[in-house]
DNA sequence: AATGTTATGTAATAATGTATCAACAGGTAA
DNA sequence: TTACCTGTTGATACATTATTACATAACATT
């Protein structure tokens, strides 16, 4: 199991995660309810990009009988509140990787094993920042999204 | 009619980008087929981003009776020849605004009037190129899209 | 308890995207 | 010319992703 592209120890991983989002929402007082608290446990137990459909299988697997608004509402959430990202490239969801620190993603999409790495940056402060300054144009959110070949599939390519 | 926030002389923008497609084509010995001269003749003509589905109901008035896949197909081509542009956003397609130049676009796309401007970017040299070259992925395309108020939009929201 | 607000359950359907295969057109080589 | 190869199109069906609509339930405030 990875995050990113190195090992590490999941197990603890998710703990962390899903006790800081208990934190973090009993202080902004947002409800962390059962759906939305199961959908995030799935996120970070995958720790890769899931399809609301994914999120639906799992979740019947976990005993809710759920149809497709439950999962998009529980990601809607999760998405809203910082907990989670949609990759658009993918139409996939995945649990944030630097939860609490207000960023703007970046992702790393392997084509080839699909592995999803996140990464923050700074797309207002460059290029594309100097365009919108030029033309007025305010930035609320930016999508930024590098498709590519992580290091194990490019090895494995030789 | 605007290219990007600007207006223009749409009409002679639309006959240099045929013509050029055209000569494009020629030296590539890639076929500019009636569906794909079609699909692009719109994309210019509405400037802004078309959904699949959007070009199909084109293609109709347009005479051909075209199913889903001949649109995709198109699509697929325009794309991957650099005519035109995916916006992973919204799903939908616009005709490139620096054709026969490579480069990697970026969109700034109104959330209020859905007006889509491209410009350049060069994600690999800031903070997403420096983040792929540390852990070792591969870039081999980006997608970089900003969402926010237009000036337009911006002024109205006063 | 009454009320307003937020969240969930459920069915149906819309919107977006693919797989498949037969038919056809244009080149190319025997 | 004929035969063949390749790429493109036409058409049907299907798969995936996302939303609408409306009813119900849970929670918070008074």
């Amino acid at each position: 199991m990875m995050t990113g592209f190195e090992p590490h120890d999941h197990v603890g991983c998710i703990a962390d995660a899903m006790s800081a989002a208990e934190q973090r929402c009993a202080s902004r007082s947002l409800r962390l309810t059962a759906v939305r608290r199961q959908v995030l446990e799935i996120l970070l137990q995958e720790h890769v990009a899931l399809g609301a459909y994914d999120i639906l299988e799992h979740l019947r697997l976990a005993g809710f009988n759920s149809q497709p608004p439950v999962a998009y509402r529980a990601l809607d959430f999760l998405v809203t509140n910082g907990f989670a990202h949609k990759v658009e490239r993918l139409n996939a969801f995945i649990a944030c990787s630097y939860p609490g620190e207000t960023h703007s993603p970046a992702f790393m999409i392997c084509r080839n094993c699909d592995v999803v790495a996140e990464t923050r940056s700074t797309p207002v402060k460059g290029s594309l920042g100097a365009a919108a300054r030029s033309v007025g144009f305010r930035i609320e959110r930016t999508v930024v999204e590098a498709e590519g070949l992580c290091p194990l599939c490019q090895e494995e390519a030789i």
